[in-house]
DNA sequence: GCCAACGTTGGC
DNA sequence: GCCAACGTTGGC
């Protein structure tokens, strides 16, 4: 079995959009970048993906889906109306691929950014790689395990707040 | 809102 | 095949 990170933009669609879902169950559609796809077909029934909230604040892992349903053809690709219309994308050549997500669990706390910049046992993962934009990810699974781990303990003493510093005030 | 980092596009 | 221009992502 293999785990995963996947991302969503809370506002696009949330942890929460999943929990009130029929089935709890998504197809997560819209990946548009080739890597990120591929990561999407190399996923099986069963495997587990943390869900992680990106332009959020704070960005955090917030649960756990398992893949229900293997890569199949992203009809959104092919909708002109769709916010993800690609014009090389049709019936007869797809290009693009999702799959569908069960709802495992939502953490009891928010894992925020800054407290898996924390932690040492992550240091390689690829979220949390300068730069880093995919939306799919491999995580291997001592790192699957230690963010779960982590999001049903109490938050570590001394971890400082996530909310950001006040800006300075223009002027004077 | 800013902007660094990255992917994609298209002229040559 | 190079690479500048452009678009997107996503933390801050």
């Amino acid at each position: 079995m293999r785990h995963w990170l996947i991302k969503s933009e809370p506002e696009t669609f949330s942890i929460s959009d999943l929990a009130r879902a029929p089935k709890r169950t998504t197809s997560w559609d819209g990946v548009r970048n080739y890597q990120a796809r591929n990561f999407l077909r190399a996923m099986r029934c069963g495997d587990l993906a943390i869900f992680y909230h990106s332009n959020a604040d704070p960005p955090a892992a917030v649960g756990i889906v398992t893949v229900v349903r293997e890569a199949f053809p992203d009809v959104s690709a092919w909708d002109p109306g769709s916010p993800g219309h690609d014009p090389k994308a049709s019936p007869a050549n797809p290009v693009w691929s999702m799959v569908d997500v069960q709802l495992m669990e939502v953490f009891p706390r928010p894992l925020a950014l800054d407290e898996l910049r924390g932690q040492k046992s992550l240091a390689g993962m690829e979220l949390l790689r300068r730069g880093s934009r995919l939306s799919v990810t491999p995580v291997t699974a001592t790192e699957f395990r230690t963010i779960h781990t982590l999001a049903h303990a109490r938050p570590a003493a001394g971890v400082a707040p996530t909310s950001r510093p006040a800006k300075k005030s223009r002027g004077n």
